[in-house]
DNA sequence: ATGGTCGCGCAGCGA
């Protein structure tokens, strides 16, 4: 099973790349983040075409996440799942593919650190840890995929001394995503790549990703079950070239397990 | 040379 994540920043964009990406790197599920696209205007139809089912959440303009799936999608749930009329912004989604538990998540920014935005973001990482605690198994298979604004350490990041205590890279973010980790998370990436300088995103401005001026902030978390049986994983820096590409590149992860 | 680009949607904000 090929489980695959992408930020494609504005799916109606990203459309033609996106479909060109699934045909030749074929996931199985692929978990999609920034789609800024509304769920009445989603081209379901160009992924059935391509033999993918979908869901998706968004509102339009911003955010929006979706999950495409050729081994099934069942058990969808919107966000934190709670019954508030006002269901947030459109940054989780959930569904069951193939047997696994599979999230799609695009963690906010957090824009300037200490800022209410960068508290919402800690708040926001928190409620996605005590939904895990209340309503997941870590025995079970499970995965977290998306773009999660936070580089877990410095060999995520292409120069730490210039972004020390910076947005993606501060003590607090980290230590959210550690304390997502520790209910029974792995970040797949780095069971079969050590090495530093190996980034998910890179800045439009200054050829930034011609300079590999990046950071690894977009993460396919697992629980054991899976990790267990993790075969291989790429960061596919050929979809960031080209002309108009995301600002992001999709990560995928190979696993050793029938759906 | 201390900016630099996108997407949204039509000014300027967010990333």
């Amino acid at each position: 099973m090929r489980i695959a994540t992408w930020n494609v920043n504005s799916l109606r964009a990203r459309l033609a790349r996106v479909e060109e990406w699934i045909s030749y790197a074929q996931p199985d599920i692929l978990c999609l983040q920034e789609t800024k696209v509304a769920e009445t205007a989603f081209p379901s139809l160009a992924f059935a075409a391509l033999g993918y089912e979908s869901v998706a959440w968004g509102q339009g303009q911003w955010n929006g996440v979706a999950i495409l799936s050729r081994v099934g999608v069942t058990d969808v749930v919107v966000g934190f799942g709670d019954q508030s009329t006002d269901r947030g912004e459109a940054r989780l989604l959930w569904a069951t593919c193939g047997g696994v538990r599979v999230a799609s998540v695009y963690v906010p920014n957090g824009r300037m650190v200490g800022s209410e935005h960068f508290e919402a973001k800690l708040r926001w990482l928190d409620g996605l840890r005590r939904q895990l605690v209340g309503s997941c198994d870590p025995a079970s298979p499970l995965v977290i995929a998306g773009d999660f604004n936070v580089a877990p350490d410095d060999r995520d990041v292409w120069d730490a001394t210039k972004l020390h205590g910076a947005t993606h890279v501060s003590e607090p973010e980290r230590l959210a995503l550690r304390e997502l980790q520790d209910w029974g998370l792995v970040d797949a990436f780095r069971l079969h790549h050590e090495e530093a300088r190996l980034y998910s995103w890179w800045d439009y401005r200054a050829g930034d990703f011609h300079q590999h001026r990046g950071l690894r902030i977009d993460l396919v978390l697992v629980t054991s079950s899976l990790a267990d049986v993790s075969s291989y994983t790429l960061i596919d820096r050929f979809a960031r070239k080209g002309k108009l590409p995301s600002d992001h590149a999709p990560v995928l992860v190979d696993f050793e397990y029938q759906p």
